[in-house]
DNA sequence: ACAGCCATGTAACTCGTTACATGATTAC
DNA sequence: GTAATCATGTAACGAGTTACATGGCTGT
């Protein structure tokens, strides 16, 4: 009896079906890059007990590889049962967005704080966003229009225009504090 | 020996500096509305673990009552010490937001989807946005000008220009989808 | 020879969840 | 009397983390 697979199982999968065949350090890799935009990118780890999982679920297939400068590894892909597997989620109904704004958290309990201080926090966490806006926004310019990757293009413009949201509403914020 | 607290212990804490004394009970209700916004709401078993723990730490203190119209249970209140600690805590640096997105989640892997059927899941999305919009606007209002509550309404403030950019983001999606 | 990256895993642990158990009070 | 709400917990479990252990390959 194979366990019941969680978000986090379907990453891995969802990383893999874009045709590359991956090891558990690059998907790792992966993860960091794009996953982590809009999702908990999983530690190295967790990574390697998702793969053992979906290899004995018969989702993924691993081979050995020897490449030049590596030490030898495995890489896995897909099979068509985790490409099945994989449809058959994305297209079952998404819970809620979550979200742990540990930043507004603060805010909120901004009544115990000295307020020097509470601004300063207010003000490293607009720094944050700028980054990752910046960072959203050269992701979306690497991307041009390949439509190989038309969806990931889509997700950083909806990113994109939340943080400015976001932005927006912290000066603001900062503006009557 | 005291073990750690965690994000969970302290918006216990943080919702009890408010000055009103809760039980369990109401600590649970209060934390689904206000915090659910921006934080996870703990579960209902979680908060009376949560009230052990803090009382076992010094930093609250229970009181048993028998309040009409309910079963004698026990209020809680913030001890001197519990009000140092969460200060403490409110002032230290705080991690980056944390964002699970599950539909955006979905439309990065749409290359797998049924069309209609990703569409289908981000219309859902919008509808649950809107929601959120709402209640809110709602908060935003019932709050007033209470300076007791100042920065819970700046938070709610924030919220509505975070999920406005997440809705304008979306709407774009859906157009060029 | 040593630093740094590639690569894979195990062990121990924490947080928080769901399911379950219990029972008082009030309104209908 | 019975359903809904108030109220408090225990037990079992799951998901994911950090810390640790291991070792090969490459460039300086």
């Amino acid at each position: 009896m194979s366990q019941p697979l969680t978000a986090t199982s379907y990453a891995v999968l969802g990383l893999l079906s874009f045709g590359r065949e991956l090891s558990g350090y690059e998907l790792k890799q992966d993860a960091d890059r794009t996953l982590e935009f809009f999702y908990r990118a999983p530690s190295m780890s967790q990574v390697y007990r998702e793969l053992d999982r979906l290899t004995e679920a018969g989702l993924v297939k691993a081979r050995s590889v020897n490449r030049p400068g590596a030490p030898p590894g495995r890489v896995y892909r897909l099979t068509a049962q985790g490409r099945r597997a994989l449809t058959k989620w994305v297209e079952s109904p998404a819970p809620r967005a979550e979200l742990r704004h540990h930043p507004a958290f603060r805010l909120f309990l901004g009544h115990m704080a000295n307020p020097a201080v509470l601004r300063r926090q207010l003000e490293d966490h607009r720094q944050r966003l700028v980054e990752t806006l910046a960072s959203l926004r050269a992701v979306r310019a690497s991307i041009g229009d390949d439509p190989n990757v038309r969806h990931a293009a889509l997700v950083a413009e909806w990113g994109i225009e939340l943080h400015e949201g976001e932005l927006r509403g912290l000066d603001q914020v900062l503006d009557r504090l």
